[in-house]
RNA sequence: GUGGUUGUAGCUCAGUAGGUUAGAGCACUGGAUUGUGGUUCCAGGGGUCGUGGGUUCAAAUCCCAUCAUCCACCCCA
């Protein structure tokens, strides 16, 4: 029996108008990354789980989509072991790969195995998909695009910059309204360190950056039920309530945090990269927010969000600043940083602000009906002609097919202009053309015919 | 992984005091119109009511389980 076919939750088919909007976005932002002098690269869509495993954290590890060994391999797995029924150890003994989960950790693995091909430092751009084993819901999916931007191998806050210029320019091409958070996790680090309990770094960060979220009192309450002494939130609290302008904010934490070096060293790439932008005289709405924490733990400087003013959807674009990504995989001390646009969500924010230019629709300009073999004949040539002037047509195949159903073939398609040519017309030499909009039918030679349309074609 | 929601035609959904043959709109096919679409009218095809079990003379409807779905949490683009 016919099984009702289906796709896996959190993914999606596309269909033809929607391929030729969200090309629109990747080809914005590549033109922007190209821009920057960034170049292509693509890593496959699986890897090693070794590589995958331990760089996301433990929740990260979770959500890895692992693929199973070729062969036999359940026979392969000892019996005491499948008899204890713990699916992470048995996962080790039957699957070595999985599918990417992002393009930060592929890259690192990328540099360092290529490490003496590449020219540093490494400017590259990757837009590829992504999986998630997640549990999708609204903005949320198993698989999606991401649009890398990273540069590896220089620790100048010049890149800093870079990439805020491009996010400002990115969203400006797209005409999306957005706020780019920035945080340092040095400061998040020198913040820890001043409360006493630096060892407690990440459970304060994914704490206090819920709190425009679930707001103070819930912070507070997260705090203490992980451990954190009621002392050391009674710090935490001024740092919480800051406020004022980015460099009022970082002369307040200042103050704060002034006994931990690598706090106050945050406290100073910060006001470097704000002089930057300063100076560049950058659009963008940029905004110091001291409770941005990010979840992946491979952050070491500044951290980037980008939230659209106008949906509520969750990050369109994160990154930020790792200096050991590469020491994992043998190559210490070289520090890169970069950001990713979340090409789907960004879908999303467009398509509820309707926000898509009606461009080009991925449907042919010109249709030709097909009457029968003779009016075939007489049609192919000059479609020939068309199309090397580049002009995109086309002819219904099945000659012969009923006059209604190959006018709704074009009505449907959205194809602004059809040609009829019977007998008459090749009598003449000439060609019926049809516009689909306003229903007028004029009869034109070849030149002709190409004129109308092209000028109509924009 | 936790909590909730919803599963009826290809799609969106009606359909309970349980009761012959389960409906509508859209889509599809044919016709009114054998060279004229998008509007109209007529006709037609298409459903194991998610799956399995239970209650009952009788279940789309009530109960249980299971699967799927969507939403929220965790986390994240």
């Amino acid at each position: 029996m016919a099984q009702k076919p289906s796709i896996p939750k959190g993914t999606r088919d596309f269909f033809p108008e929607l391929m030729a909007r969200r090309n629109f976005i990747f080809d914005t932002i590549r033109e922007v990354f190209k821009l920057y002098g960034y170049q292509p690269i693509e890593t496959p869509a699986m890897e090693n789980l070794s590589t995958l495993m331990g760089k996301y954290g433990e929740e990260g590890d979770k959500l890895l989509f692992k693929i199973l060994n070729s062969g036999d391999f359940a026979s392969k797995v000892p019996d005491d072991l499948l008899a204890t029924k713990d699916s992470i150890k048995i996962t080790h003994k039957i699957s070595e790969k999985g599918l990417r989960y992002d393009l930060t950790v592929p890259f690192a693995r990328f540099v360092v195995q290529n490490r003496n091909e590449l020219v540093f430092p490494f400017k590259r751009y990757q837009i590829q998909p992504v999986w998630r084993a997640d549990r999708p819901q609204k903005g949320r999916y198993r698989e999606f695009y991401q649009c890398d931007v990273d540069v590896i191998g220089s620790d100048s806050l010049l890149n800093e910059v870079e990439l805020i210029q491009i996010v400002d320019e990115v969203y400006r091409k797209l005409n999306i309204n957005v706020t780019l958070k920035i945080n340092n996790r040095k400061i998040l680090a020198g913040i820890a360190e001043t409360i006493g309990e630096l060892d407690r770094i990440v459970d304060i960060t994914v704490a206090i950056d819920k709190l425009d979220k679930i707001g103070l009192d819930k912070v507070n309450e997260e705090l203490s039920d992980k451990g954190v002494s009621s002392s050391a939130i009674e710090k935490l609290q001024p740092i919480l309530a800051l406020s004022g302008t980015n460099s009022e904010k970082l002369s307040q934490i200042e103050t704060v945090i002034a006994e931990s070096e690598t706090g106050m060293k945050g406290v100073g790439e910060m006001r470097t990269i704000f002089s930057y932008i300063d100076k560049l005289n950058i659009p963008l709405n940029v905004e110091l927010d001291l409770t941005l924490a990010r979840g992946l733990n491979y952050y070491t400087g500044a951290i980037f969000e980008v939230k659209a003013n106008d949906v509520e959807i969750g990050s369109i674009t994160g990154g930020g600043r790792y200096d050991d990504l590469t020491g994992i995989f043998g190559l210490p001390n070289v520090s890169g940083v970069g950001i990713s646009f979340g090409a789907d969500r960004i879908f999303d924010v467009m398509a509820q602000l309707e926000l898509f230019p009606d461009e080009a629709s991925a449907a042919s300009t010109v249709f030709f009906v097909n009457f029968g073999e003779k009016e075939e004949a007489y049609l192919l040539p000059i479609i020939d002609k068309l199309r090397k002037n580049g002009i995109s047509c086309e002819i219904f195949p099945d000659s012969g097919a009923k006059m209604k159903k190959q006018m709704n073939y074009a009505n449907r398609k959205g194809i602004p202009y059809v040609v009829l040519a019977g007998e008459s017309e090749i009598e003449a030499g000439k060609l019926t053309l049809k516009n689909m909009e306003s229903g007028q039918q004029f009869l034109f030679d070849v030149d002709e015919l190409k004129e109308v349309v092209r000028k109509s074609d924009k």
